[in-house]
DNA sequence: TCCAGACTAGACCGATTGGTCTAATTCTGT
DNA sequence: ACAGAATTAGACCAATCGGTCTAGTCTGGA
């Protein structure tokens, strides 16, 4: 059964990829669900806290995606962690192209709320943290030069990505995503 | 003489910068700056109008450090383009690393407004315009081969900064920003 | 059967929002 | 000096904001 609060999650993700926080009111959130007010104060502390355990919701998402794509055996280090992106593009896509809600949130509050600052950056060096191992495995297969900082490199695509998911929002279109994919992959291994 | 016009748009620049839109209230602009409601609507038609012309005043910015760096004859064109970025940072770092606010008002608004959509996804290209004359420069010179596409460069370049600014604001940090340009550097050369 | 706790339901609250309006004041050209 | 325009000044407005409160409903265990 989906419960209320799943609800609540699932329609709160959505629109907050597309309102931002700030843009949100709650009644336009219950209104899009038709759960009234009481049991959304009765689930959740606030809307801030609300839109925290939406970002949690968001990186169950994204952890699945990373288990789906970089604990493929089938297929070498490199090409898991570029499936891993392909993957993301293709969900924006579905999604209209709205990027990522990480980029989002972390650009619209990280300048008034520390709480979202540390979270949302929390949230960025752990997805880099793993794809730094599939790096890592990358490297020492020889796929990478050996002298590669996986950390750091890791880091580098994951920003890199965040830029692109902007601009792919800014034109509606999959075009920078794809470009920086190829860019930094043919650059990385070289 | 700095005129009120001047006043409230320098200070909704550092305002909007922090706060991005939907989280500063007129009213709080008023405070800062002490000047009453009836200048600012005399003045601007909308809040929406005034944050437009903000980013008119910020690209005016902008456009002045591109005149300064590209233009400088005394140096090869990959390191004025990099002169560009480097005067960024700083000013960044000025700020207290709270990123672009291209990037900033993008993020927030482009899922909602049609207008900012628009508006900040012409200015990412008139800047990418800009920057790809002095990588067509550099590939005349031989610093870049000569297949490069020097509009499709540009263009990585400036998505990939926006996401490295983002990771910066994040961390209050100008580190990601560095990475980004030594990695782009190194990987467009070759 | 009955009670306790989880949950739903929505009226209601003070504060704040973007925006309007009119009166007062200051500036500018003659 | 004076007229008229530009600008300042802030009270005021309806709408919306996030959040509270109480009453009612549902459900599972004793």
């Amino acid at each position: 059964m989906r419960t209320t609060r799943q609800r609540l999650l699932e329609e709160g993700l959505a629109l907050l990829l597309r309102h931002g926080y700030n843009d949100l009111g709650i009644q336009a959130l219950l209104d899009a669900t038709g759960i009234p007010k009481g049991s959304f104060y009765h689930h959740f502390r606030s809307k801030e806290d609300f839109a925290l355990q939406v970002v949690d919701h968001y990186m169950a998402e994204v952890h699945a995606g990373l288990d789906a794509c970089l604990g493929d055996r089938s297929r070498a280090p490199l090409e898991r962690v570029r499936d891993f992106f392909e993957l993301s593009r293709e969900k924006y896509r579905r999604e209209g192209y709205m990027g990522c809600l990480l980029g989002g949130l972390g650009q619209e509050l990280s300048g008034v709320s520390e709480a979202f600052r540390y979270k949302i950056e929390w949230c960025f060096s752990e997805i880099a943290g793993r794809i730094a191992v599939s790096l890592e495995e990358a490297r020492q297969c020889g796929d990478l030069p050996a002298e590669t900082d996986v950390h750091h490199l890791a880091g580098l695509l994951l920003d890199c990505w965040e830029g692109a998911a902007l601009r792919s929002r800014l034109r509606r279109d999959p075009a920078p995503l794809e470009a920086m994919l190829d860019f930094y992959f043919r650059a990385a291994v070289s």
